[in-house]
DNA sequence: ATAACCTAAATTGGATCCAATATTCAATAA
DNA sequence: TTATTGAATATTGGATCCAATTTAGGTTAT
């Protein structure tokens, strides 16, 4: 008799570790804007050489999370005023595209695992924890969606203005702002209105934007 | 006296090189979709050892262009056709953004180049040029926006459908219909009409995915 | 004291070597 | 004959070493 086929590997690549590693440190902040990256500190952390550390930096450099100078290095990328303006008008763009197009796939089960993340969400009294949960509301909502580059595109694009989506969650208003709105694209998933939750998804990003800007112009 | 500090570095290293080579090649069509990147053949051809290669290969990937499996090595990636009609939805949403942003920055001179690649390219007899003289319009227009990141996101989208851009010029109609719709848009530039240039561009990226699809499914 | 300069340390990019896994293909058993 | 096994080969992932370049620190001349 023949054995089940069994994906026991599952075992990852030093160099998908370390990137993954580092692509979670830069987004949540641990690792500050301009901060250079040092390939042989690095490698001392993970137990590994420099070679899968320098493809970890060469695919976050692809995906625009740092920046490398030939013999110079690497460091943590940063953002303009306006590119994050620009990343904000992309993801006000893509976005709601997205949740046009999850709005009638989504389930039952869907709608009330969104339901308890926006709970989950307006409930936190602990502003370490907003982002993710955030995060975690929204990508459930786009789970549904099956326009996979879209997607692609909008996580990385929220990838790289996280720390500055951190920031407007605890900015005043931020928080409850942001609570209400989730409530209110939610409401129109549920009643399968495609068109209203596209719509404020986009309010609710470049609301998002304004606020941040005001902010940083101040500043 | 001190010297002058000039930039006669340029040369680049070794594993941009091959990145830029092996992308154009895919890009290009010379390497086709499913083909396996041997790392080893890759080295001998640049004369470098695999080490710049497989930093080449890695973000190829991150761009999408190759896949990779552990210990199988790396395939250039193709689309499904629902895949293609994605990144043809993505263009159609993004490229009219470009569009709109750059046409009230173009300058006389920026037109005038316009004008002449999209001479040039419904001139060209050899179908061979056609997709070189296509992007070569579509950039020069893309050129006065200073949307980077939608750029950016534009030019990975066509690149991965650059394939089938080709091919869709040379099937029936294809050259004629595109050097028309090339004429309205530019026309659309050149009257600083923004808005239509930008309902142009999106009618001219969703035709080509249609009669790309169309041909596609009748294979 | 200050600036130019030179050497030593730090750091990156690449080459070569080794280990882990996959693939091929001949030998063997049913 | 055909399926299975197992060794040889091919191929990738990673470690270690070397070369090229940058950076830091000290020395000297003005």
């Amino acid at each position: 008799m023949k054995l089940k086929s069994m994906d026991i590997s599952a075992t990852a690549s030093a160099s998908s570790i370390v990137f993954d590693a580092l692509r979670k440190a830069i987004i949540e902040g641990q690792l500050e804007e301009g901060e250079p990256l040092r390939q042989d500190e690095i490698a001392r952390l993970f137990n590994t050489s420099r070679i899968p550390v320098r493809e970890a930096i060469s695919r976050l450099e692809e995906q625009g999370l740092v920046k490398t100078q030939r013999y110079k290095g690497a460091v943590v990328a940063g953002l303009s005023p306006q590119e994050t303006e620009e990343i904000f008008d992309l993801r006000a763009l893509v976005e709601p595209e997205i949740i046009r197009n999850a709005v009638p796939k989504m389930s039952k089960e869907d709608l009330a695992l969104a339901r308890e993340k926006c709970a989950a969400f307006s409930a936190s009294p602990d502003p370490m924890t907003w982002g993710d949960l955030n995060r975690d509301f929204h990508e459930t909502l786009h789970g549904a969606s099956d326009l996979k580059f879209f997607l692609e595109i909008a996580h990385n694009a929220i990838d790289r203005v996280e720390r500055q989506i951190r920031a407007q969650l605890v900015m005043s208003n931020g928080m409850e702002r942001a609570g209400r709105e989730h409530f209110g694209i939610l409401e129109a998933c549920e009643n399968g209105d495609a068109e209203l939750a596209a719509k404020l998804t986009r309010d609710h990003i470049q609301g998002a934007k304004k606020s941040l800007l005001a902010h940083l112009s101040v500043k």
